[in-house]
DNA sequence: GTACCACTCGCATCCAAGTG
DNA sequence: CACTTGGATGCGAGTGGTAC
């Protein structure tokens, strides 16, 4: 028989059990109505689909011509607000009670990674001007041609803030390739800076890289 | 020589049970 | 066996000036 070890093979998991970190197995806090079916505050999505059918069997809930189909006990219409489910449309309705931990308030200690807030009110512009940034964050020069693009006068800004901008720019523009979004078709003005009918996203810095003058 | 950090999207991954 | 449904998450892709 198919053990979890053969499992884990045909999904591409090696032997040292290295798996990469799913967000099914997340724990998410549930809602209220699925707290009182379920007895627990929080659960990984597929402890909950697994609850969820330990609770239908044990009902008897299955429908006996369709065993896809499940007809709901008071609780579980109370809960999905229908009469029967499908059991893929359970997944869908269950994910309404299936909340992302981080809408409740901080319970956890470590999920909160404000670390782009962090960055934004690092005082040491404001305060140290004499310790310049280092690294990606030190501003750097910008071409005219950027400074002309980008419309703001600024002539000096640091690489993030460049490609944040180009990144604005470029969803404003719907510029974006729909068939692969990483793609970018250049506009005029793109077309003018870059000199390039389309480019890779990952390209940008690349590209934007003759833009930076070096000081 | 190497780690650092910022940006973006696509993709694989995780699991459940039943059907074809 | 492969396929169906749900969706969050982490990785990987490329770049590069500077500090260690």
């Amino acid at each position: 028989m198919w053990n979890g070890e053969h499992i884990l093979m045909l999904k591409g998991v090696n032997s040292e059990g290295k798996r990469r970190g799913g967000g099914f197995n997340k724990v998410s806090k549930l809602s209220q109505q699925l707290q009182e079916l379920l007895g627990v505050p929080e659960m990984a999505r597929t402890e909950v689909v697994k609850q969820m059918w330990v609770y239908i069997r044990e009902k008897n809930l299955q429908d006996p011509v369709n065993k896809k189909n499940i007809i709901c006990d008071e609780p579980l219409h109370a809960l999905f607000g229908v009469e029967s489910i499908d059991m893929f449309q359970m997944n869908k309705a269950l994910s309404k009670h299936i909340l992302p931990l981080d809408s409740d308030e901080v319970k956890s200690t470590e999920k909160e990674k404000p670390r782009k807030h962090e960055r934004e009110e690092d005082p040491d512009e404001a305060k140290g001007k004499e310790k310049r940034q280092k690294g990606f964050l030190a501003p750097l020069q910008l071409s005219d041609a950027l400074v002309k693009f980008l419309g703001t006068g600024e002539n000096e800004l640091t690489r993030a803030v460049v490609i944040k901008r180009m990144w604005d720019y470029i969803k404003e523009n719907n510029l974006q390739d729909p068939a692969d979004k990483r793609k970018v078709i250049c506009d005029e003005k793109l077309k003018e800076l870059f000199e390039v009918e389309t480019f890779h996203g990952f390209t940008v810095t690349k590209l934007l890289a003759a833009h930076f003058l070096k000081s």
